[in-house]
RNA sequence: GGGGAGAUGGCCGAGUGGUCGAAGGCGCUCGCCUGCUAAGCGAGUGUGGGGUGUUAAACCCCACCGAGGGUUCGAAUCCCUCUCUCUCCGCCA
């Protein structure tokens, strides 16, 4: 969410940025319904003030005087409810409409269309040349026994798994790998729950435009998160924080669910799109400051890099274009993951810079040295996403065997094995 | 799932129809006092919105005592609904 008074002022600025991301909102209908509704609360509140007046008049009266003043108090209460619901109404499209205004892309995101115009930033070693015939995830994950997904999807439905034998391990490893790296630069570990209010994912800015891809328990009236980043920013909600305890750095733990509802026959085979996954997330709350929050964003980005880059993993850095930065995104960066079977880099990391409209929605501030309230700014970015950072370890680790080398740094949480052998063949595990 | 209690400012806590944005205390800020600290004294100390001004400040008004609705000339105070918290019983992990 913006401030009212910056659309107002720089509503071309809104507007261009509503075009280049392609985001559907009517400013100028948002600029009429705030011309109206500010009308409206002016008049409120001098009808208010006028029926005030009157009934401490009523108090003091006495006789026809008194009489004369309820029944004008009378009146006047009769036209603060017409006021009144004129404003609610007025105000209701205004508050939807506010939801849907998008955050201005930084300088520095380029145009585009699609993911073909993200800016590629850097890349990080070079794809392993293999001579032998390349095997994809789901080949390996079944010889190895990692992984059912037949039976799973009888009973579960499309997308779904079950990871099983060194398939868990393997996830647990990674998971783990990357929750320590991040808790070790100081962000503090949070599990946090994933089973939430409409208002966290109104706050977070995933509602209302990410409403058909999340999950609803319409009996509880409550909605699985697709990422800690839900319950790590609502985690202050409402909240006015001590500018002394800013950075705050999480590193969240969670079950990830996502319908996929636009994603209908795409990427179905394998564990690249699944409607639950577990994901370490990396956020921030920081000042309102725009240096600081980008001086964040590119520590995020640095977390994450040195994950995979210790995990041994080639990958690219790259800027998102205006249309593939999300409605409350200044600026994104992609971190994508080589992936042989898919033969490219595929996402596995997205680090997101909000700026204050996350804040806004949620109503986090904090008091700066002047005694004023500020919005604070919020980041995130992916540390590790399992299943899908599976795939790239998997297919850039087999060998012409079959089996699978376990990078170096997940063999302590697998026993100090080095390898993921085929069930049944070279006994050794 | 059943019963009971409660929800007031950063915190504690008064307040049962008007003079209450809300007593009192604690905390915090500033000043005085003090050789330092403590104590003491004095002043200040919520948020949102709208308007005037004009962007620095200042001023005026409206709203907010869990949320929403109702009664009333007027509601923190009365009524209804909801949410949440605590607690006892049951159930489960």
């Amino acid at each position: 969410m913006l401030d009212i008074a910056f659309i107002r002022t720089e509503c071309d600025q809104v507007k261009n940025a509503a075009r280049a991301k392609g985001v559907d909102v009517d400013i100028d209908r948002l600029l009429d319904l705030d011309e109206r509704r500010r009308k409206l609360i002016t008049e409120n509140s001098e009808l208010r003030a006028r029926r005030n007046d009157l009934s401490r008049a009523v108090r003091e009266l006495r006789g026809g005087d008194r009489d004369q003043a309820i029944a004008e108090s009378k009146s006047v209460g009769a036209r603060v409810t017409e006021v009144e619901r004129e404003l609610a109404e007025v105000a209701a499209a205004f508050d939807e409409l506010m939801l849907r205004v998008p955050s201005i892309p930084a300088p520095e995101v380029p145009p585009g269309e699609s993911d073909a115009d993200n800016l590629e930033i850097r890349r990080w070693s070079q794809p392993r040349q293999l001579d032998f015939p390349v095997r994809d995830h789901v080949d390996l994950a079944q010889a190895l026994d990692l992984v059912d997904f037949s039976r799973p999807q009888a009973y579960a439905g499309s997308r779904s798994y079950a990871l099983k034998g060194d398939g868990v391990l393997l996830e647990q490893a990674v998971l783990n790998f990357a929750l320590n790296h991040v808790a070790a630069k100081g962000f503090v570990p949070v599990s946090p729950p994933v089973l939430v209010k409409e208002q966290a994912l109104v706050g977070t800015g995933f509602f209302p435009l990410g409403y058909e891809d999340t999950y609803r328990l319409e009996r509880d009236g409550l909605f699985l998160a697709g990422t800690s980043e839900v319950g790590l920013v609502s985690l202050h909600r409402d909240e006015i924080l001590d500018e002394k305890r800013l950075p705050i750095r999480y590193v969240g733990i969670s079950p990830c669910f996502r319908r996929e509802a636009g994603a209908a026959g795409k990427d179905t085979k394998g564990l690249y799109r699944v409607h639950a996954f577990n994901k370490v997330e990396q956020v921030v709350l920081c000042r309102n400051d725009e240096a600081v929050s980008e001086q964040e964003h590119h520590g995020l980005l640095r977390n994450a890099e040195e994950i995979v880059q210790a995990l041994g993993l080639p990958h690219r850095v790259a800027l998102a274009c205006a249309k593939e930065t999300g409605l409350g995104q200044v600026r994104k960066h992609e971190l994508e993951t080589w992936m042989p079977s898919r033969n490219g880099y595929c996402e596995t990391h997205s680090c997101s810079t909000l700026h204050e409209f996350q804040a806004r929605r949620s109503k986090i501030r904090y008091r700066d040295q002047s005694g004023s309230l500020r919005f604070v700014h919020t980041l995130n970015n992916t540390a590790i996403a399992s299943p899908r950072i599976l795939i790239a370890i998997l297919e850039n680790y087999q060998n012409a065997d079959g089996s699978v080398t376990i990078p170096g740094v997940l063999r302590p949480y697998l026993g100090g094995r080095s390898r993921l052998e085929p069930r049944g063949e070279s006994g050794s595990r």
